[in-house]
DNA sequence: CACAGTAAATACATTGGGTGTAATATTGCA
DNA sequence: TGCAATATTACACCCAATGTATTTACTGTG
């Protein structure tokens, strides 16, 4: 994998990752906010300027990787069931995510997780990404059923689903021992999740 | 109101005022990134330093008035029917609301939501309103039903509620033609978010 | 090995949002 | 009028982010 780079290639990805972990660990331990850039460059040993090559702002360093999950929910989103219809297509796709990843929050995900939830500027960030996703999965969506849907329903559609999770989520987070049980335990994290989009959409199905 | 207030909160009122103003107006004129703070009080005839004396940051300045609707929403749901659901009850209070309010969408608010929806750096802000906002009506549900009703559940609900209203929201106005129509005709605008409500919700449910 | 092409890292300067603080102007009230 | 309260201002400063030019280090080629 990272054989067959060139030795400049792989100074440039020490380098990112020298500026990733310093930043992390530097978050970690004395907070986003009271963390600067030049914290962050002069532990990783780099230019300042040099941050600004790797990482477009100082929120990128925390999202360096890419969103897996979301590649996997629109492939599922583009082989729908010849009966099947769009909420279920949802469903099905968000739980193959959910059942196919092997490490949904591991240790490092935690911590950054905790960070978000813990610095405003960040969950600013956070939901940035979280509406382009949503507005991928509605292009994902309106392609898998050209004729039959309109954009506005479609949308509407993914903002129920993505604003059920939101909400369960945020929910199950805001209790520190709750959260800890479920980073523990990532099959119970599925479950519960699992629960809330069956029982919530279940609710709002019966309110004619 | 306004006459029992002394002289000096009246020059206040109006100084904030006046960069409300000032600031709108080169927002609308010159795009939000594009235009600085000096702009702006230099526009309003005040002191760079006076704009953080009336307003926390650059983007706060657009979300100036307190947020009327959601006081009525927990109103509404202060007061269950007897053999009422939450969901139901969610429903009804999104239909009191929208019912309610004779301005909708009005002229500066729709300048706003363009000015919003145009420029990334204030989406953010805008969801943090309104996951704000969600976390209030999440308290107000769970007081409605305090012992019937779980914390995840009920959050789980209200986010598919404002997720299914934002999904749409957005949608209609990506379309600038639909969404000059439903700024012109405030009942379409009703209509068309009853609509998406209900058949979202309907479709949920069949997902079985 | 030497050399030219290329890309990463750096130095330097600058803009703009945001804050702390102390001084100044204006208003409320005795 | 004079004093207390407060809105506004002036000034200095920090930090994130960008533009540009320069230096440093790697790559492939002859």
């Amino acid at each position: 994998m990272t054989g067959n780079m060139g030795l400049r290639e792989r100074k440039k990805a020490r380098t990112r990752q020298a500026l990733v972990d310093a930043a992390i660990a530097l978050f970690a331990s004395k907070g986003y906010d009271e963390t600067t850039i030049a914290d962050v460059t002069a532990a990783a040993d780099v230019s300042p300027r040099t941050f600004f090559v790797h990482f477009a702002s100082k929120e990128d360093v925390l999202f360096d990787d890419p969103p897996l999950k979301l590649e996997l929910f629109t492939a599922v989103l583009a082989q729908p069931g010849p009966d099947e219809t769009p909420a279920q297509l949802l469903r099905r796709a968000f739980h193959s995510v959910l059942n196919s990843d092997t490490d949904p929050l591991g240790q490092s995900e935690r911590l950054r997780a905790d960070l978000i939830l813990q610095t405003p500027a960040l969950q600013a960030g956070a939901v940035r990404k979280v509406l382009e996703g949503q507005r991928e999965i509605v292009r994902a969506l309106l392609d898998a059923y050209p004729d039959t849907l309109d954009p506005v329903t479609a949308s509407a559609l993914v903002g129920a689903m993505v604003g059920t999770l939101v909400g369960a989520i945020t929910m199950l987070y805001s209790d520190a021992e709750v959260a800890a049980r479920m980073a523990a335990d990532p099959q119970q994290m599925r479950a519960a999740l699992e629960t809330a989009i069956a029982s919530t959409w279940q609710h709002l199905g019966d309110t004619g």
